[in-house]
DNA sequence: TCGAATTGCGCAATCG
DNA sequence: GCGATTGCGCAATTCG
């Protein structure tokens, strides 16, 4: 037998001003779009300067946002929708379908899942079984070692996605100070403007009265 | 052998431009930010109009942006650095440490990772031999289910702040969207009030020279 | 229906 | 020593 204590501890644990003219097509969210297999938008902004391009799509896969789940966790739903995901699991929803391979069990130090899995669950408990596929199987094996490298494949994947979604983050930000800047630039000179006009605006009315008291 | 078909589809479709009009301390940002415990700067942008959060960090955690690894993976660095890194192992390389559980490995559904761990690596072979720790021992799995929790957490604030990365970037997007509108339009206002000036400019000259003539 | 792609999970090695 | 990370393989599911 194998002894579960489950614990429930829960501790806390530059460059130069700007000046513009910069507009290229950002290199990296270049990258980033076409890290999105789904949609992919290049939204030209428009007549005037084009920048970061507009790519509408995001926070898409992780099956629609954290949804349901499938593998081992069972029913964690309820807490996958709060925040407090870990914790121990109720140490007795374990589905453990084990969907009846046959196996040798051959494993030395790969994974060990829990394992009560010959008791709980008297119902719906081999409903299925699907073809026993032993697992020394060469076609086991073989799934076994294409699905491997399909996650790999998949991870690499993800985590190149995140890299570009930081790095997107972070080269919009900056873009976003400098057309700050450039606004403040922008709005100044405006202001500057403006008063010079109102003063030639004050300058034009005295000398219309002057005019008008000569006639 | 395994054959690997590599697909690129990149068909688009996207939902509707923006509109808005708003400035806000961005909601998304102040998590986002949070959720980097590292640094965490919250530079106001200065004397005009704040906006979003120069948060200068990002592209931090994961180990040095990929840099080594640890756990089973042995040697696949060089591919890490290219792009492709998934692919079939070596099938010669497979460490398969096994610390020497003696274990009497009760599993029945988990993994059983690749198998072939007593032959390969005849170099040093049990150099470190860490206290044999049975696998039925009730430490052994009191300290398994600690870490399973502790994965399951990690996990957890990982996708949160992942999330959070793809809104904050999204947010980012649209802010800048906005900036972008607000430069169009102050710089036809500017050039408005320009031209305006040109002309008073002019008018201001004729009417001097016609006063020097007049004398 | 099948194979690739995702994704949650537990394990083990490390890191901090 | 202990929790936090992270790569890996497994199995269940989804996708195309």
């Amino acid at each position: 037998m194998t002894v579960f204590s489950l614990h429930i501890n829960s501790d806390a644990s530059g460059p130069d001003p700007v000046q513009m003219s910069d507009s290229r097509p950002s290199s990296v969210i270049q990258e980033w779009v076409s890290s999105y297999p789904g949609q992919a938008h290049l939204t030209p902004v428009g007549p005037g300067q084009s920048s970061a391009q507009l790519a509408q799509m995001d926070v898409i896969p992780y099956s629609q946002s954290q949804g349901m789940m499938r593998g081992g966790g069972e029913d964690r739903l309820a807490e996958q929708m709060m925040g407090l995901s870990y914790l121990p699991y109720s140490a007795s929803c374990l589905g453990n379908a084990s969907n009846s391979v046959s196996s040798t069990h051959h494993q030395s130090h790969g994974g060990s899942q829990q394992d009560f899995s010959p008791f709980l669950l008297p119902t719906l408990k081999a409903p299925v079984t699907k073809r026993s596929i032993s697992k020394d199987s060469a076609e086991y094996r073989l799934r076994r070692e294409r699905n491997n490298i399909a996650v790999r494949k998949s991870r690499d994947k993800a985590r190149r996605r995140i890299l570009l979604t930081q790095q997107r983050a972070l080269q919009l930000q900056e873009e976003n100070q400098k057309l700050q800047l450039r606004i403040g630039q922008l709005t100044q000179e405006l202001d500057t403007l403006k008063h010079i006009l109102s003063q030639r605006h004050l300058q034009g009315a005295e000398d219309g009265a002057a005019g008008e008291s000569s006639i």
